[in-house]
DNA sequence: TTAATTGATTGTAATATTGCGATGAATAAG
DNA sequence: CTTATTCATCGCAATATTACAATCAATTAA
């Protein structure tokens, strides 16, 4: 195995998760950070940012990208990365929605 | 390889990656959301609510409960799962905390 | 006591992820 | 044209994750 089986959960069950799945790494969370306060930045300063490899970073970079949350547009011999706002915000109401319907009740079984 | 270099990221960064790991799987956002509407249920519930073999879903409530998300209280033979509102409510300030600093732009590079 | 129920744990197989060196493609600089 | 720069991609090795059957420990029911 080592395959999840998503076929037996929700779409929605199955994006939220994919959604996760994308910033669950800290190199990942890490290059969002950046990427938030540079507003924009080319790989190659992820790379000296962070300690990574630049293959590394490349891929995390990719995995980002695949999940719509980032772009990348090349100039020139470079390539410069930003946010996209409109999946940024698809992201934060997801993640609300998620954690929203909680009655706060303090006592537990 | 196939780790995480951890070391090289901060202490924030690495736990809101774990966070989100932890979340990261369809099977354990269902037993969250289960979770969130039974406000509370045993193994066994979830075992037939979710289509999976008893040994997964006990291995992703130990994920789980390994972040502190959920608890378990034995009851006799089984045992009763719930969430634990305190670590709820460090997730979701966490993750808003994550998002928050996006200031609107829609033009990006 | 004996048998049944419940859930954790162990072991195993298949697949995914992480990280990086090496290489390749594209553009810029000389 | 030649070389340098920048980044993506490929291939590899190490580790992690997912899923489950089998088994074990604890409790309950008979």
């Amino acid at each position: 195995m080592g395959l999840t089986k998503a076929e037996i959960f929700t779409e929605k069950q199955n994006k939220l998760a994919q959604m996760m799945k994308a910033l669950a790494h800290p190199a990942r969370i890490a290059i969002i950070q950046h990427l938030l306060k540079a507003q924009a930045c080319i790989c190659g300063d992820l790379v000296e940012e962070l300690g990574l490899a630049q293959a590394t970073i490349s891929q995390h970079l990719k995995e980002l990208k695949t999940v719509g949350l980032i772009q990348g547009t090349i100039e020139g011999t470079s390539v410069c990365y930003c946010i996209d706002p409109k999946v940024w915000k698809q992201f934060r109401a997801a993640f609300d929605t998620f954690f929203e319907p909680y009655f706060n009740k303090d006592t537990c079984c």
